[in-house]
Order: structure tokens, then sequence, then C-alpha cells
DNA sequence: CTGAATCCGACACGATACTG
DNA sequence: CAGTATCGTGTCGGATTCAG
């Protein structure tokens, strides 16, 4: 790395670039910033990444003080870690998930891997960066079937998501491919898609999903 | 590009590292977003890039709607713009030189680029970032000799720079290896490096100045 | 002097298979 | 589960050349 990848620029954009530039590494820091994952959990999240290419990105990351390996004690597991820097370029990767969402959509392509958590980090990211506001306190919850179920909660303030179940205000059911081509859908395409999601709740909280969506309204959306 | 930088995942962040990923690909952007620049200029602030690999960076950004080329009426020279979708990478620009400035900043190396305005661009992102206030606006002049001078602005809520001259609160006459020595060191050595900086104006103004810059205090500054 | 194109070598990366 | 090993391909840097 050290080697092609040097600017030799005094430039803090080129150092960043110099330490997180290399294929790969910013979605290792995206998988991770949702938590701790193990080789196999980021093989799997990365999906079509080589194991040789996981080691030598974990290892670079170790070495920038960006990612921590822990063994877990008498089991072969290794957990990897964001450390404080590491989750610091939580702002590089919102801001790349909003510019994707905003400019670089596309349907999903056949045989895409496909982790629902991965988009609702982005759409939680998205909206929170054009500080979409409702009315109210929300609790979403999106059922993918044998894929689990996933939460996308409003708090007043800020959008976060996990996955899990709980009381929801709106419930969505819905596969994880017609999800994904909800999500790459632009506006107009949306409201077409809309029956797919199958939404149960009251009318006006069912309004305020589909608003937040883009459906049937412009601005303010997560696109 | 599109061979071997393809993840194939359903992801934003993915799509965006797709298109702006390859390397010198941001760089370019970094340089276009102070303004409209020709070939032969963003050759100079890359310093390092081949006009092979130059051509190449700007016919993909091209045809990604990133960068727009305008070949001047009857003249020879081509002048690259960015459109409103490269303008919106600024956020990834800023957080990417807002991290470097806090992870990943070292001392400038010996015959390293140096253009005042690519630091002074991330120090304004910097303070921007970090919501770094004054009492009152100011007007900041960076005298670099030859290399030209800049005015770094705080307008009551925004921190700004952009080569010229003003009248300044404060004046600052440095060269800009100093200037790149200066910004590279952390809170505690810079205060060693102060003499260099050659400040002129008021005493509280002054104290601003330093403030801002990290010396004798913790917290809200540019580091 | 500006905006390129061409050839070549180094290494970053992908595909596949194998191991403690 | 968490990696190594081998081999082929693509991306990029360096030097040179070329047309307005």
């Amino acid at each position: 790395m050290a080697k092609t990848k040097n600017y030799r620029h005094f430039c803090p954009v080129a150092r960043s670039l110099e330490v997180i530039g290399e294929k790969w590494s910013l979605l290792v820091v995206r998988d991770l910033l949702r938590g701790p994952q193990r080789f196999t959990d980021l093989m799997k999240y990365l999906g079509g990444i080589t194991p040789k290419w996981l080691t030598a990105r974990l290892r670079e990351l170790e070495r920038a003080g960006i990612v921590e390996r822990e063994s877990v004690e008498g089991r072969r597991e290794v957990r990897y870690t964001l450390t404080k820097k590491g989750r610091d370029l939580a702002p590089v990767v919102e801001a790349l998930a909003v510019w994707g969402i905003e400019h670089a959509q596309r349907p999903p392509l056949p045989g895409e891997a496909i982790y629902p958590e991965q988009t609702l980090s982005a759409v939680t990211m998205s909206l929170n960066s054009h500080r979409h506001r409702l009315d109210e306190p929300a609790t979403w919850l999106l059922s993918f079937g044998q894929s689990g179920t996933h939460i996308l909660r409003y708090d007043g303030e800020h959008w976060s998501a996990q996955p899990g179940q709980a009381g929801a205000d709106v419930t969505a059911t819905i596969t994880p491919e017609d999800w994904m081509r909800f999500l790459g859908a632009r506006r107009l395409e949306r409201a077409a898609l809309l029956p797919t999601l199958h939404l149960e709740g009251e009318g006006d909280r069912i309004a305020e999903f589909e608003r937040t969506f883009g459906i049937r309204r412009a601005g303010s959306s997560a696109d």
C-alpha cells in the first residue's frame, strides 16, 4: 500500500486517502461501524472479497490504528472492532452513503449480495443528514421473512436502525429483493412498488412512512 | 475501472466508491471544488499524476456526470468544472479533510508539493465542521511571500478562504514550508513554531488567531 | 506551452485451492 | 473459523513522444 498509493501531497484529504483509499478499506469500516464482527462475518458482508485481501486490509487497518483485533479467550474466534480513530471515519462513510443514495443509485443486480442491515444503516444516515423530521417519535418494523426483522426508529430527533423486533407504529412485510428494488427506484417509480411493502398501521402513520420514502411528496426524503 | 473496482453490493457506500474510489478521482474533485481549472492547473495541484492518468480520470468523471469539460471559444484551453453532482461530493471531501487533520497529520516531507490554497481550504472545512466560533467577524491575511497572499475570513458564522489581499485584523507573514510545518505539528509543538508566523495586529485579535490554531487552549481548534 | 497518446514494468488485486 | 499459497490479470507510474 505504501508503495503506489502514496500521493506525497501535504493535504489532509490526500493523507486520508493514503490510509483508507485502498479497495475494500472503507467497506470494512462501513461494516464494523455497525458493531464488532468476526472474519467470516466480514467475508459475508463484503461478498466478493477474497480471504487474502480481507486479511491484508485488516492488517493494514490494524497498523493504522483504525481496527483492533481481539482473540476470544479459549476459542478460535477473532473479533474485529473499530478504535476511536476508526469510529471517527463515520462521517466519511456517511457522506459517501448520502451521495450514493442521491447520485449513484440503481436497481439491484441479479445475484447481488443483499443485506438489509446495510441499506437500513444507509437510510438512517441519509435521513439524519437531511434532518428529516416527523411530528412525533415513530417505530417502524421491517420484516424480511427469514432474512430477519429490523427496526427503524425516530426518537423525535435522530433516526436509528437495529436488527430485532418491537411494537411498531408501521409494519412493512417485504422480501429483501423487493426492498432493494424499492430503494433503488426513483420517487416516481416507488409509488408503483408501494404495494410490495404490505404496510400495516394507522392511516396517518403509514402516510408518514410513505412521505419519508418520497412517495407523493418532493423534498426531505430519503430518495 | 468498471472491471476490478466493481463491488456488486447493493449499498450506496459501495456504489459511491465504484464511481469515485479510483486513485486520484477525489483529489481531482478536491481541486475543482475551489473553482474551474485547466488541465495544467490540475497537473500542478495533483503533483505527481501523469498526464495519461489525469486524462483517464477526467474522462471517467465526465462520463459519470461529475465533471464538465468546457472548451474556451477560439482558444485551445479547456476548462474543467464540477456539475451539481460533483459539487455534492463536497461533504465527502470535507469529511476526509477533517479526519485527515485529526488522525493523519504529519510534518511535510522534503520536496513535497506545497500549495497553501489546499491547506487553507482544509482548515476552513475543519473550522466549519467543528463550528469554531469567534466573538466577532475576523479577516486574517496570510502572506506567503512570492507564493501569494490568502485571506481567511470568519463572517460571524462560517469560515472561508480565498486568494487575495484585504485589510486584515491579523496578518501572518510566513513561508509556505513553515506554514505547513506549523499545521503539521501537534498543539504542544505549535507554540514553539509560533514565532515563524510573524503575527501582526491588535493583541486580542492575535490571541483569537492563536486560540483558533490550538495555541494555549484545548478543544475547538483546527488542530 | 497545452492537452494529450504510447510503450513498458511494478504491484495491487481476483480466482481458486488448500490448511491449522 | 480464520486464515495461506499460487497464479493470472488489471491498474497505475515513468518516460517519451506528438499535435495544436
